[in-house]
RNA sequence: GGGCUCGUAGCUUAGGCUGGUUGGAGCGCUCGGCUGAUAACCGAGAGGUCCGGAGUUCAAAUCUCCGCGGGCCCA
């Protein structure tokens, strides 16, 4: 049989190893064999949340491409068949605000003159500009994904689908149109996002006003207050809206009182009369008398006068006290005024209680034509005139200044106003309890988000604004009729086709984007008129929302490639960063419970961010962002998987080091590798073929038994911690066995097994055993480190299968088409691993005594006695008694006994398994015979040094020639036959090697202190044999 | 400003749900040893107000509340 193994360097490049793996991947097609293999098998499903490939990758989108991959790996190898599409999201105002730089423009009206078309192409340009460099990365750390037939978001048959599901919803009468009250530059004429906004918070100083609004008659009435005027009291610190002012809000819950003040009666919350009346500054002390006292609820319905007569309010009541919860005690007077175009909360308020709506403001901030002493000016800038006015008609109470954070627009500085705009909506509201039903199907990890964080974002679920005024998005697909108003949804180009009037040249575009749609035009199936489509488009995270069905084209296609929609759906698994929890995370959940009333995934796994060194947000700003690119390139992708998989739970934030990921190169890669070599070097000295013998587990050593037994237990953890996202555990689970158990115990006290020159049993057993362990690990590894795993695996299974004819053991040709390792509960002996951990525990405390004595491990020593008061203990140790007398090195190990005399033993004690206290007496009395063993283990390992500093092969042979101390030279004499066997020493010759003399044979020659005499060594290279040990 | 979450040695962290001996470990540091044991290994040691405060309890790193700091989301 011819040699199975490659041999390998001791010192590796993983870097150079990952390229060769990835290289072969490729040739083999592993990636898709792997998904083919498993076709017809329980699918796993998984949807890829879409990134935005206008950017280059940050180290948080590593992070999500390599949990991904474990997971969808190891549910390959568990069985399951995982296609994986990837996707890209290519939609949305953060690709608009890139091109706007690019172009060197800021407002929608500079990207109107420069031309939609033009700006739109550009748009659909950017989106890919990165996609080689994601591409890249995907695929340098390990990501393996379908990145051939991607689903884009911008795609037309994509659009169709979002364009079909939108109707649907609009046949359900959930997608109407209202107004929203969004956050407005006036200066740029747009709309901010949520994330703009946030950037421009800035402290303040606004007026802050105290209002009063008088009673009507009729309701003043009620009262019997004398012949004094009734005033409800209102505060606010933007004078400006009040020319809008709808209505007065108070808490239902919460005391109002009435109270006399000077000449007149005012109604506040009873919470507030300190504050207001009795502010310290002097100037503004009331004396005041308690007239009345109720719940707020009372003056619900009461009316009072308007302010001003400017603005017409339609569709409504008005002028009108209303109770809302949200009215706080804090600040003001309890009272809240409420114009419905300028606060997102006044506009609920007035959906719920029915009243009407004005907008005195035109799109510029500037007032309009009805408000005609201010026509025309800044709302800002009407503030003062405004107060003025108030004052002298004797309703502005008082006035102060009031410190507060307020938005500002990031581009320009202008303050932002809260404006009501025009805007589509989807009726979530009507749809809580099944958002809220269907949460209840998913598991999250970590649980606490399910009703922590999510579940009360779902309690307080508000309609989706839709619509966004904006040009690179999915055109909404509503065309209104232009002569009767009529409204229709279209839901697929076939329709479209069929309504569209033969307009001259427009056709239906090839393109479904703006400004092509815009220009077609149906027929009104109504009065036969005309109508246009309106002019937004929708919300991005919409698109990606409706990644379940859309990246099938459902429901035009309903049979794909890899599947339908129906075979896809739900999905059994996502992940993304926390803060997806209110994009992607609910935009799926939103779109398929208004469609489905389905969950759209079962599983969800929000990760936690990359944070630097410091614990901050890494962000371009801050230039604290990582360039993975150099770790990559430095360090290698194992090294960066296996650090962000056992650093710490997936779903905390990690503090990204360096530092951390050689830490994990040098301790884990290193020793898992250094397993590996070890194996290979000896196998191929020894020529050993794994499938040449069979030998039982229970026929192997007592090591070989508690190395499998650890093995399997290890394998179970793994794949409860895998099977619960706890994947911090089962990586640490796994390096702690590599590392502890398989390294620094099984091989270390197994070496010895290796070096037997002859046929042997036991060397058979540890050979097969370790070959067994490391082909095992590697497919436990698999899903972690998919490049060293499947490095080692080539050469130990697949070289192995490829040199034996007759081959009985066909196995697959990647790590990563085998099936994933199942615990064999008959193998995990737990009595075993408890003997073994008592003798390591003995080891450990041995090892103490012989320090704290002065005696190095290599000196022999007579006996060692262990003592415990729990004999199941001793009984335990006893059984693994060899391998204490071996690792302490002394002749004899006895259990039970104390010394008769203490004299020469030295105790220790330790805590053994259970806890139970364990003491080890240690003989530290030398004679003659010891002394000379000692001397002579002290020789083989100077011999053994020198060998290294000749760099000689490990099965090269020597000669010795020794000379110096009389006692050194006689220990030698004896121990002759022990040296040869240690050293590979064909001869070992005393000579009268003096330094001089050594020097002039030419040989490599050194002077030792050994048992503190002078020792001269010599010893000359043989020529290598050509077999191997014989 | 609100919600959620995290905060243990110089660094990375286990333990926390279910309160109970002297709060474990790795890296780093100091001392000693070892070297065909692998960019290793072995033994000893220093280093902790378990973020701060209050409460519950016979007993709190652990449970509760209030702060402080980081992170995310919302305003």
């Amino acid at each position: 049989m011819s040699q199975p193994f490659r041999k390998e360097e001791q010192r590796v490049d993983f870097v150079r190893l990952e390229e060769e793996v990835l290289k072969l991947w490729e040739s083999e097609r592993t990636f898709e064999r792997s998904i083919e293999q498993r076709r017809g098998r329980k699918r796993f499903v998984f949807i890829e949340g879409p990134p935005t490939a206008n950017g280059l990758p940050h180290p948080g989108h590593i992070l999500t491409r390599v949990m991904k991959d474990l997971v969808l790996r190891y549910k390959t190898m568990r069985g399951f068949y995982v296609p994986r599409k990837a996707g890209w999201d290519t939609h949305g105002l953060p690709v608009e605000i890139e091109v706007e730089k690019e172009l060197g423009i800021k407002t929608k009206r500079e990207i109107e003159e420069f031309g939609i078309e033009e700006f739109n192409r550009r748009c659909r340009e950017s989106v890919f500009r990165y996609e080689k460099e994601w591409e890249n990365a995907t695929k340098r750390v390990g990501f393996w994904i379908d990145m051939d037939s991607p689903y884009i978001t911008f795609k037309n048959s994509y659009i169709e689908s979002v364009w079909w599901s939108l109707k649907e919803i609009w046949k359900r009468g959930l997608l109407y149109k209202g107004h929203k009250v969004v956050p407005f530059c006036p200066r740029c004429g747009t709309a901010l996002s949520s994330h703009e906004v946030a950037q421009g918070y800035r402290e303040v100083e606004d007026p802050s006003i105290y209002v009063m609004f008088r009673m009507k008659p009729e309701s003043e009435s009620k009262s019997e207050s004398k012949d004094l005027p009734v005033f409800l009291l209102a505060w606010t610190t933007t004078p400006w809206t009040l020319i809008g002012n709808v209505a007065l809000a108070v808490h239902p819950q919460h005391t109002y009182v009435k109270v006399r003040v000077d000449e007149c009666i005012l109604i506040l919350a009873e919470a507030r009369l300190d504050a207001v009346l009795h502010e310290d500054e002097h100037e503004y002390e009331h004396e005041y008398e308690i007239l009345e006292r109720f719940r707020g609820d009372t003056l619900a319905g009461t009316e009072y006068e308007p302010l001003f007569e400017y603005a017409k309010i339609s569709g409504g009541e008005r002028h009108k006290v209303v109770a809302a919860d949200f009215v706080s005690l804090d600040e003001g007077t309890g009272i809240v005024h409420i114009a419905p175009a300028f606060g997102e909360v006044d506009y609920e308020v007035c959906r719920a209680n029915n009243l009407g709506f004005t907008q005195p403001v035109n799109s510029e901030g500037r007032f309009t034509e009805e408000v005609t002493p201010l026509a025309g000016s800044f709302v800002k800038d009407a503030d003062r005139t405004i107060i003025e006015w108030l004052k002298e008609r004797g309703i502005l109470f008082k006035e102060e200044k009031y410190l507060h954070t307020y938005p500002f627009c990031w581009r320009c500085g202008s303050p932002l106003l809260y404006y009501a705009r025009e805007s589509w909506f989807i009726a979530m509201k009507s749809l809580r309890d099944n958002l809220i039903a269907n949460n209840e199907k998913i598991n999250w990890y970590p649980t606490h988000l399910k009703y922590g964080r999510f579940g009360n974002f779902l309690e307080n679920i508000e309609d989706w604004a839709l619509s966004r005024e904006r040009f690179w998005g999915t055109p909404l697909n509503i065309w209104v009729c232009s002569s009767c108003g009529a409204e229709c949804c279209v839901g697929s180009i076939e329709e479209l086709k069929n309504r569209a009037l033969e307009q001259g040249d427009v056709h239906i575009p090839a393109d479904l984007h703006r400004p092509y749609i815009d220009a077609v035009v149906l027929r009104c199936e109504n009065c036969g008129g005309e109508m246009r489509r309106v002019k937004e488009v929708i919300d991005c995270w919409y698109d990606s929302g409706s990644a379940p069905f859309a990246q099938w084209h459902y429901p035009f296609e309903e049979e794909g490639r890899n599947g339908s929609f129906r075979a896809n759906f739900p999905a059994d698994f996502i992940t993304e960063a926390i803060d997806q929890t209110r994009g992607w995370f609910y935009s799926l959940l939103a779109v398929s419970t208004a469609l489905f009333d389905e969950p759209p995934y079962l599983n969800v796994l929000s990760l936690g961010h990359i944070l630097d060194d410091k614990g901050v947000k890494m962000s371009k700003s801050k230039g604290n962002v990582v360039d993975i690119n150099q770790i990559l390139n430095k360090e290698g992708a194992d090294a960066l998987r296996w650090y962000l998989f056992s650093a710490g739970p997936p779903y905390e934030d990690i503090r990204f080091s360096e530092k951390g990921i050689i830490e994990k190169r040098k301790k884990f890669l290193s020793t898992l590798w250094n397993s590996y070599f070890f194996f290979v070097t000896y196998a191929i000295i020894d020529n050993f073929h794994p499938h040449a013998i069979h030998i039982p587990v229970e026929k192997r050593a007592r090591i070989d038994r508690w190395v499998i037994s650890r093995l399997n237990r290890v394998t179970k953890e793994v794949i409860a911690g895998l099977e619960s996202f706890e994947i911090h555990t089962a990586a640490r689970v796994l390096e702690d066995f590599v590392v502890n158990d398989l390294s620094n115990w099984y091989i270390r006290r197994s070496r010895r097994r290796f070096w037997i020159p002859e046929e042997n049993f036991d060397k058979d057993c540890a050979y097969l055993t370790l070959y067994e362990v490391l082909t095992t690990l590697c497919k436990l590894l698999a899903p972690f480190v998919p490049f060293i795993t499947e490095y080692i695996y080539q050469n130990l299974v697949r070289g192995c299968d490829c040199g034996c004819e007759d081959d009985q053991h066909p196995e697959p040709e990647s790590v990563h088409l085998c099936d994933y390792p199942s615990p064999v509960e008959a193998m995990i002996d737990p009595e075993l691993e408890e003997s073994m951990l008592i003798i390591i525990k003995l080891v450990e405390a041995g090892r103490r005594a012989r320090s704290e004595a002065g005696i190095k491990i290599r000196q022999p020593l007579r006996d060692v006695l262990v003592v415990c008061s729990e004999p199941s203990i001793l009984e335990k140790a006893a059984h693994l008694c060899d391998i204490l007398k071996d690792e302490l090195n002394v002749r004899e190990v006895r259990f039970g006994e104390r010394p008769v005399s203490d004299e020469g033993y030295r105790e220790v004690s330790v805590e053994g398994a259970k806890g139970i206290r364990m003491d080890l007496f240690l003989n530290t009395r030398l004679d003659e015979e010891l002394r000379a063993e000692g001397i002579v283990r002290d020789v083989v390992r100077r011999v053994q040094g020198m060998r290294k500093d000749l760099e000689l092969e490990y099965t090269s042979k020597i000669r010795i020639f020794y000379g110096g101390d009389e006692e050194v030279g006689n220990a030698i004499e004896k121990f002759a036959d022990y040296i040869s066997g240690e050293t590979l020493a064909v001869d070992i010759k005393r000579k009268r090697v003096e330094e001089a003399g050594v020097q002039q044979m030419g040989l490599y020659s050194k002077k030792w202190k050994i048992g503190g005499k002078e020792v001269y060594i010599a010893i000359e290279p043989l020529p290598q044999s050509h077999s191997n040990r014989a």
